[in-house]
DNA sequence: GTTCCGCATGAATCGATAG
DNA sequence: ACTATCGATTCATGCGGAA
């Protein structure tokens, strides 16, 4: 089968209008959060990010089939002692154009940010707002299934230490680490909670989020052949994982470098791909259980 | 030290004007949810939740002292196929009351009741909402640190298998079980995620929480002899926690049944007060640690 | 081939200082 | 008064090199 993974730089804004109605089965995307990022963004301040975002999630819905799914990752930053409320505002806007809000899951970072204040904690979360056109919508909910806790008792003894130590459950959606270990596994359904720890410096390139993340979400809402979009694609992580996956996908980024990066990584990974499907067909399957 | 309990029945709207201004240091409640609980107060619907709690903040912005803080736990419900908004307009307008939004806290449950439907998985957390009347509040971060996971890894070989598959990291505020295992640690502080077991049925009593989530936050903003609210008492388990950590506290409650109840269950904690002040020093230093 | 240790690096936040 | 910049604080992760 042949994948499609078609780079577009340029701003959403104006990028998206270029698209056709009702063409994508899945948006995964992490905007640029209100005041971060400044140097590679602009630099939205909290005040005027609804009306900045409003725009681009009115061409999302356009360009969504009926049956497709929009997940975005958000998390409102805290200033002078409060939580900026502009990620509730956006909610409840974006119901006003027509979205549905379906469901909030939480990705609970593992290796959040380190940092000590006088009247709070470190922020180990994010929002995984799940939107959708209409109620009935595409959800393959066997493709996320997890070991459930009471093989992982059974079976974690011939493991390793270190990977005993390492291990937690994985029936809140924590993900393991070696194929191997969780072949012929009893299954059972996640919950609304991700437990993943963000990717560090260790590679050549910072992604803004690991891409078990996109991986998820692409296996619940999506089956072989659709279409991912990601409008804000940054170094294109969930390009790359959408190809691995043998989906079509969009990355719409307004930086060149980026675009030139994603480029990159998306080559190699066009090559392994067929390598993969053919000597590693349970790759694919449940590519959450590989180690990358 | 003398600990008053004082159970108050009837409805919150008319028993929180009775109270002094300015005379809470902490607010720890569970409101009926949305369509929830339906015999207690009426049955409220979402979209007049809002409406119908907005007085009550007014109240509780009232009597809290400016030092204090108003921990709201809370979850909207699914119906028809969306999320409630009514949790993301309270905010809001709680706001403009004169309330700080100051964090969000997630509590993770760690073994939700199982379940699926065809468009959403199990719903494993809840929001904690915290919200002050001013920027300057008292908080006790140290009384809540937890062993870093740096510690656990250089130290868990020690440990017996069982053990090792139980642990997990302690700073995105896990809870361990045996304090045994947990002298001489080095601390690190918390995050604003709260991984905790749901309580199970195995009292003749069903809670909304589990006592370890008052008792977090209890021990976060609160010291010995302050007084501690909930206006929405239920069987009165923040009442309970309260009196045995040495703090005042009021529990308001419409049902008389709830009342009677709340009453046995604080009447042999308050003889068992005593016992555990004088044997087990560090049951009440370090509660969280403790088989309860 | 393992295991262990060192080390850099994050969607952070606050208060103080400077323009 | 209001915004921009800076230093201080903090810790899980995973890579690479050493034992």
């Amino acid at each position: 089968m042949m994948i499609r993974t078609d780079i577009l730089q340029g701003d959403c804004r104006d990028v998206l209008a270029t698209l056709a109605d009702n063409s994508i089965d899945l948006i995964f995307t992490s905007p640029p959060y209100a005041d971060q990022r400044k140097t590679t963004y602009g630099g939205i301040t909290p005040d005027r990010y609804v009306e900045w975002f409003l725009p681009i999630t009115e061409q999302l819905l356009r360009v969504l089939k009926p049956t497709g799914t929009f997940v975005l990752n958000i998390k409102e930053k805290a200033a002078k002692g409060e939580r900026s409320t502009y990620v509730l505002e956006l909610i409840l806007e974006m119901r006003k154009q027509g979205w549905l809000w379906t469901e909030e899951f939480i990705w609970h970072k593992k290796n959040c940010y380190p940092g000590k204040w006088s009247n709070r904690f470190r922020d180990a979360w994010e929002r995984l707002l799940q939107f959708n056109k209409d109620r009935r919508f595409n959800m393959y909910q066997e493709a996320v299934m997890v070991p459930t806790g009471d093989w992982k008792h059974k079976r974690l003894a011939k493991l390793s230490a270190t990977d005993k130590i390492r291990d937690t459950s994985k029936t809140v959606s924590g993900f393991g680490k070696n194929i191997s270990h969780w072949l012929d596994r009893p299954q059972a359904y996640p919950s609304n909670v991700l437990h993943l720890a963000t990717e560090c410096a260790n590679k050549n390139h910072s992604a803004a989020f690991p891409e078990a993340l996109p991986e998820w979400f692409i296996k619940l809402f999506t089956q072989d052949g659709n279409t991912v979009l990601d409008p804000f694609m940054g170094s294109g992580t969930t390009n790359i994982v959408a190809q691995r996956m043998g989906r079509n996908s969009i990355g719409i980024e307004i930086q060149t470098e980026y675009c030139e990066l994603a480029k990159q990584r998306l080559e190699p990974a066009a090559i392994k791909l067929f390598d993969i499907k053919q000597n590693y067909g349970t790759f694919t399957e449940n590519p959450l259980y590989a180690v990358h």
